[in-house]
DNA sequence: CATTGCATGTCGTCG
DNA sequence: CGACGACGTGCAATG
């Protein structure tokens, strides 16, 4: 990993248009070839970048940036793409290379595919009387997050987010009606549960005659679970 | 802005839990408290990050810690809701300390919002003999990109995107159903319109009544527009 | 290799 | 401040 602290403008060719004005920045250049520019300000996401594969090219400026005061141009060109950076360089106030060798990798815990794993070991959480048919349960658009047999013979599809919104309701409502028309499962009922839901998406899940159910994360997975307290 | 390369572990509590193994790694922490902790590939998101509003307290290592050769301990919270980051430092290898300044700011060029302008100065793209109603036309569940009036007292609403995707098609059906009821404007046909349309959003929008329309950015923006090949 | 759906998404805009 | 939609979204899992 190279970094770099200079005075630099920059122009950004690809998708859309971008530039830099001049100004100090921090520029990275990762050990794939890929380039963040960063400004002080602005959370994690660069002011500029390009991702991997790619491969930067140092150039001399030309006449006219020269006079300019531009020391070296940098171009990252995308390998695939015809995704472009040009960085102007002005100034270089630091340069540092760092060996920074293997990264052991990123452990998480919590996320949706936890949340929905937790659900299906309470499913009565959904409801009374309901049995798991399966977890990602496999359709022609897209896996069923729940599907789960009620009493009456009738299944209940359950749709798991970390945060219910306008999106999750319109994948519930294609998989209800999707299944809606096998027989074998008919009637469906959808119900989404998330461990919040947007206003928005609660008026539509109502008018698609769907349930909402809130998650709580502490609840599903702490010592707070009704399991535990019935010893 | 503090650059910092340095032997780390750390950990992440808040709205998941994550966890990173003692390695080299870059550690950003910038001018408003936010801090970055970036691997030398994987782009351009950090492996774990905190972003402003937030607060960098350093720390003495626990006993334990101490003897498993912790130098010191950072601990960056957010200042609103409960994330933390726990970072270990075993080691400094590099740091340094730059002055960035002011960032001028990025111009970007050529998203949504500029198709979308351009096509309603070329609405006879869409379709023969229709006219401009308005862009942004606000409906109860969000704003219309463009609303054309068609020759037969119809009403076209036509959704603009960079990319066709099933989203798009979802929420173009929304409006054309919502903007179908209202007696002024009914019958409402809707127009998909975007640089490129994904196989199963253009099934889904023919299945849908909706058509489809390829955008040229170069044609809507560029010398070759009918508009100026009159002249 | 294309498609799909999640993400500690982040970021602007508007009410 | 919250809700919503766009993003150069990135990214991994999957057919």
């Amino acid at each position: 990993m190279r970094v770099v602290v200079a005075r630099c403008a920059v122009d950004y060719s690809g998708r859309l248009g971008a530039h830099l004005p001049l100004a100090r920045r921090l520029i990275l250049v990762k050990a794939d070839g890929s380039v963040l520019i960063h400004a002080d300000g602005g959370s994690y996401k660069p002011l500029n970048w390009m991702n991997p594969p790619c491969k930067l090219r140092e150039q001399a400026p030309s006449t006219a940036e020269a006079e300019a005061g531009v020391e070296a141009v940098w171009e990252v060109a995308h390998a695939k793409t015809d995704d472009q950076l040009r960085i102007q360089i002005y100034e270089i106030l630091e340069d540092i290379r760092a060996e920074l060798g293997e990264e052991p990798g990123l452990v998480k815990d919590g996320v949706e595919a936890h949340l929905q794993e937790l659900l299906a070991q309470q499913v009565e959480r959904v409801g009374p009387e309901l049995k798991l048919i399966r977890r990602e349960y496999p359709t022609a658009i897209g896996p069923v997050d729940l599907l789960l047999r009620g009493p009456d013979g009738g299944t209940v599809a359950v749709e798991v987010k970390r945060r219910g919104e306008i999106d999750g309701v319109e994948q519930l409502t294609r998989y209800v009606e999707l299944l809606g028309r096998d027989p074998r499962l008919s009637p469906v009922r959808g119900v989404f549960a998330a461990q919040s839901i947007k206003p928005q998406a609660r008026v539509l899940a109502q008018d698609r005659g769907l349930e909402c159910l809130i998650l709580d994360y502490a609840e599903l997975s702490g010592t707070d679970s009704d399991a535990l307290r019935l010893f």
